[in-house]
DNA sequence: CTGATGACGGTGC
DNA sequence: GGCACCGCCATCA
């Protein structure tokens, strides 16, 4: 099981209709940055697993956005079809697709307390 | 071993 | 909000 792999697994866990930052996912694995999680998905449709079951599509930047890319255009078209709506600007509204993270039991293997989560992702003490 | 290469994010202007 | 800068590190040739 190498570093990508967890990235992966935590990837599997956002649901249709929602979505993630790469700073969500990273922040939720110790030694992991928002850079490596997009280098994990990287490979995904540009090759590496190619017949994939993870929703890579649903990990956008933290202003909301898709960073252009070969491949941005058919990302907007299959979140939209899940129900993620993107203003003029591209942008999605965070408040309303945002992913709330993995569940508890994820949470209880990892050792961390859900106080904590919120901490880690919305900055409260 | 070394170096190039990648879907980023925070901070400061 | 935009832009420049810096830190991030697994993987592969």
């Amino acid at each position: 099981m190498n570093k990508y792999d967890a990235i992966y697994e935590l990837v599997r866990m956002v649901p249709s209709g929602k979505v993630a930052s790469y700073g969500m996912i990273a922040n939720l694995l110790s030694g992991t940055t928002p850079r490596m999680v997009g280098f994990a998905l990287a490979g995904i449709g540009a090759g590496v697993p190619a017949d994939t079951d993870i929703p890579w599509q649903r990990i956008i930047n933290s202003s909301g956005g898709i960073s252009p890319r070969p491949g941005a255009e058919r990302q907007y078209k299959i979140l939209e079809s899940e129900g993620i709506h993107f203003s003029k600007g591209g942008k999605v509204a965070w408040k309303d697709v945002r992913w709330q993270g993995p569940d508890e039991a994820w949470l209880e293997r990892r050792g961390i307390e859900f106080h904590d989560f919120l901490s880690i992702q919305f900055g409260w003490p």
